[in-house]
DNA sequence: CTGAAAGCGCTTACAG
DNA sequence: CTGAAAGCGCTTACAG
């Protein structure tokens, strides 16, 4: 493999003068530069990229920490996030912590140790603050103290939904999501859930517990067993909104005839055969995933970021 | 931040003990271990990893190229990539490709140059065989000259899934399914399906060609187009079977009593509400992610590895 | 515009 | 069992 050292002797330069033709920098005469260009191409030279995150100190790597990669949200979130921070020169490294929340904290050591340059996380676990306050750490509907995050307007779009299945006719309706450990955003729609059931006068029936990603049906099944008049429901999440279509299926229950079903996300709906049957709250996954970047690319720079970054999202009905 | 230096001058030792305690070497004294391990705990030291990486000549890193990330199948594969890899020793890059295949090119670049230290593809590219042959890359499921791929037993779960579609009184099976430019396995599925109808004296309707992940639609349209006996599909992807699905309803079509169809691939399906309406042939992704690590870091290694692997699949049905 | 040299933080023969 | 030193392949002041 040819080094620095041999494409300078080769074109008869001093090593600092390959590194600037390398780098694009300005100062180098056209005669020179043509001579170290026709010397990289002669060698066959490649730089050594290892040698240059060493001396630069930095690596071009960013790190996704998800619970679980093979959810639809988190899957599209990490397609997009990929596609921005490519078009920046940055890699991305995933890693799903739900099986382990040690991964969490082995990123946040290679973060420190500048394995990665910087983190977008997507988590259920707390954190103590101090830990990530300073690091380039950008977090997706969860909040840290001066953590920069990304998210929907959760609180709006869960009230367009809410009272959307009020104007359907469904006065029953129940609310079923995971709850996070921490403070996040995802709360929100619980939040405008029980606003409009209040403001109309209908019962509030909250359905929310620690869960882990694959483990909706169980609270699903509670959820029904104890409210068999159930005629609405708003569901945050796809992997939720799955398990009660499985529900409906089992027990004979029709959608949207006998229960309307509002889901949070959307991703899964829209592109599965199911638009017909479920409304659902769209999440701008896209620009989500590239605002993230956006924001962590800024941090890891030491730029100024924006605490919070509140991205509209759709309610789509049949 | 402390470096080496500073916690070999802490202890009174010289850097390379340091190093050899770092690295558990043996060889060092109990008495001496104890004094760097309590100057690392007191200058709280965490190796630099960079400086590692680039003095080591590699990075602890593999890459994992798929054409898009948000398909169930590719990041169903990531996620328990990702696992084994992390089990290893290893972090996780991600790719997709499908957007711009220059990814590639510039991910094979990226592990000339040492940027990774292998990776492990799924693509729909061809490539001049030369250019890898002698990487450290492992494919699934395509297979390229000398490139050690893993896959499941196409050939014969295709084979059972059909006999299963004739079994159940289906005459006007289709095949439906993408095709990739390599010489691929997938392709194996085909030639099952079409084996399994010539020995019926069935009529083999096939409809292939190539499209990216997400175009499904119209090729399922063009199927039902042209085909309008069709009491039986063979689909290759659950993709391919949503489009299918969508088809049905918009057209009125009950699946399973006017239209059996059987899914290859089975991850979205098994989760899904589908599971008395769809039979499938399911693909044992962890298996297959596992033993492509294990593989690719036998190649890294320059240990010996097979050529082949093949995991079984296997047939559910309602 | 260019070259010689220092130095980034490690690992690894080498010598003792 | 241990230390001093060379060197991995770059970048970056510094001097000219």
């Amino acid at each position: 493999m040819a080094t620095i050292q041999d494409v300078a002797k080769y074109a008869g330069v001093g090593i600092g003068t390959v590194s600037r033709v390398l780098n694009n920098e300005k100062g180098v005469s056209e005669d020179t530069r043509g001579k170290v260009l026709a010397a990289i191409d002669k060698l066959r030279y490649t730089r050594n990229s290892l040698a240059v995150s060493f001396r630069k100190n930095e690596n071009r790597v960013a790190a996704l920490l998800v619970p679980v990669l093979d959810h639809p949200f988190f899957a599209k979130l990490a397609y997009y996030i990929e596609d921005e921070l490519d078009k920046n020169g940055y890699s991305l490294i995933v890693s799903s912590s739900q099986s382990r929340q040690s991964k969490e904290y082995a990123m946040i050591e290679k973060l420190k140790r500048r394995d990665v340059d910087g983190i977008i996380f997507v988590t259920h676990y707390d954190y103590k603050d101090e830990a990530i306050a300073d690091l380039p750490v950008v977090s997706i509907d969860r909040h840290f103290k001066n953590v920069p995050f990304i998210t929907s307007d959760n609180y709006d779009s869960s009230r367009t939904a809410c009272e959307w299945l009020v104007s359907q006719g469904c006065r029953n309706i129940a609310y079923i999501g995971g709850k996070t450990l921490v403070e996040s955003e995802v709360m929100e729609r619980a939040r405008a859930y029980e606003d409009v059931m209040r403001e109309r006068g209908l019962p509030v029936i909250l359905e929310s517990k620690v869960i882990k990603h694959g483990e909706e049906g169980p609270l699903v099944e509670e959820l029904f067993a104890n409210n068999p008049g159930l005629d609405g429901v708003f569901a945050s999440g796809d992997a939720m909104t799955h398990a009660i279509i499985r529900h409906c299926e089992e027990t004979g229950k029709d959608i949207p005839a006998e229960l309307k079903v509002v889901s949070y996300d959307g991703v899964d709906i829209r592109a599965g055969e199911l638009r017909h049957k479920i409304a659902f709250v769209e999440q701008p996954v896209e620009e989500i995933a590239r605002a993230s970047v956006r924001t962590l690319i800024a941090k890891i720079r030491k730029e100024n970021t924006p605490l919070k970054t509140q991205l509209k999202a759709k309610f789509i009905h049949y």
